[in-house]
DNA sequence: ATATAATATTAACACTGTAAAGTTAAATAA
DNA sequence: TTATTTAACTTTACAGTGTTAATATTATAT
C-alpha cells in the first residue's frame, strides 16, 4: 500500500516546485509580471499542469502569502518568548514586524496589498494565519494595558492604532524609495517611540 | 489665426475626454482591469489614438493621480487657511486625509499604491503636487515644534511619523474591509490622537 | 494483456499593451 | 482652384496573457 502514499508524496513535491518558482518569481518581478507560462517554464512543466495543483493565479499568490505570514508570525512569537517586559516586547516586535517588511517587501506588499485586492471579501478575516499575527500583537498590548503602562483604552483601538503605524511607514518606505526620507533607522524608531509614547498613560 | 487655437482647443478636448474616461474605469474597476480598448470604446475612439495623447498606459495613470493629488491638496490647504491652532489644525487635516482616502479609496490607492509600483524610481519626489501635499503638513507639523508644543525633534522626522500613521490607518481600512475593526470613527480619532500625543513634548 | 485511473500536454479562445503602416480629412501654398 | 503638406485617426499585426476543453501519456489494478 506504498504506492498510493509515493504518488501523494510526489504530488505533493510537484506543489511545493510550483509554489517555490511561484514565490521567486512573484518576489522578483511581482505578480502582475509573472505568468503562468513562466513559472510552468521554471519547473518544466507545461502551463495547465499548475491548474491541477491551484486553482488559479490567485489561488497561487494566496499560498505563497501564507507561508510569508508563517514567517513573520514565528519571528514575532519567539520575541515574545524571549522578552519579559511587554513594552520592550512591543517595541522589538514593531522593528521586527517593519524590517520584516523592509527585507521581503514584495512579499510584504503581495500579502498586506495586492493579496487583498485579488481575494476581495477575504482580508485577513478567515486566514488563520493572518489572525494570529495580529492576535500576537494584540496579546502584547493587552500586557500592556493590564500592567497599567498603557492607558486604559480598548485594547483592539489600541492594537490596531500601533499596527496601523508600522504598516503605515513599512509600506511608505517601500513605495516612495526615492522620497526624501530621514535616516531609515530613526524614522522606524521615531514612529515605534511616538505610537507607544502616545499610548501611555 | 484662430485655426491653430481651435485645433488645439480640440486637441486638448479630448485628452481630457480620455483622462476622464479613464479615471472613471479606473476608479471602478481598478487599474489592472481596464484595458486601453475599454477606455477607447467608452470614448469611441480606436485604441491607438490614445498613444498620440499619452506615452503609455502608465502615463495616464500619472496623470489620473496628478488630479487626485491636486484634490487632496486643495482640501488640506484651505484647512489651514481657516485654522490658527496648528494642533488643530493638524488634526482636522489627518482626519481630512484619511476620510479623503476612504472616500476615494481606489484613487487613493492608485495614487498611492499603484502608481508608486508602475512608475518605479519616481516616486513622489519630482511630482510636484505629492511634494505640495507633504509641505502642506510639514508647514503644520512645524508651526507645531516651533511653538514648542512638539518635542524639538527634526521636522521632516516628525512630519514622516504623521505620514506613517495616517497612511497607515487609511489603507488597512481600506484593503482589508472584513477585518473585525472597532467602530471607524473612533479609530481614527485613535491613530490621530496616539500620535499627537506621543510627538508632544 | 487489458481496462482504469491519474497525470500531463496540446490546441484553442478571447483577451492584453502597443508598434508600424495605412488612410482620411483638413490646412496651407501654388 | 488645385496640389501638397501636415495632422489626426484607424487598421492591421505581433507577441504575450489567464484559462478551458479535448487529447495523449503514463502508471496502476485487474
Amino acid at each position: 500500500m506504498g504506492i498510493k502514499e509515493r504518488r501523494a508524496r510526489e504530488k505533493e513535491h510537484l506543489r511545493q516546485q510550483i509554489l517555490s518558482a511561484a514565490r521567486e518569481l512573484f518576489v522578483n518581478e511581482g505578480y502582475e509580471n509573472v505568468s503562468m507560462r513562466k513559472i510552468a517554464n521554471k519547473i518544466e512543466y507545461s502551463p495547465t499542469t499548475i491548474y491541477l495543483h491551484f486553482k488559479d493565479k490567485a489561488d497561487l499568490l494566496d499560498f505563497v502569502c501564507q507561508e510569508t505570514l508563517l514567517n513573520l508570525l514565528n519571528t514575532l512569537e519567539q520575541l515574545k518568548s524571549e522578552i519579559n517586559d511587554p513594552v520592550e516586547t512591543l517595541r522589538k516586535s514593531g522593528r521586527a514586524y517593519i524590517e520584516f517588511g523592509l527585507k521581503y517587501p514584495q512579499d510584504y506588499k503581495l500579502t498586506f496589498v495586492v493579496r487583498p485586492q485579488f481575494q476581495k471579501g477575504l482580508g485577513l478575516v478567515e486566514g488563520t494565519v493572518g489572525e494570529k499575527v495580529f492576535n500576537c500583537l494584540r496579546e502584547t498590548v493587552s500586557e500592556c494595558i493590564r500592567q497599567k503602562i498603557f492607558r486604559q483604552v480598548d485594547v483592539d483601538t489600541t492594537s490596531q492604532v500601533m499596527w496601523s503605524a508600522v504598516h503605515g511607514v513599512t509600506l511608505l518606505l517601500i513605495d516612495f524609495p526615492d522620497f526624501p526620507w530621514v535616516e531609515q533607522d530613526p524614522l522606524i524608531d521615531a514612529v515605534i517611540h511616538t505610537t507607544i509614547e502616545g499610548l501611555k498613560a
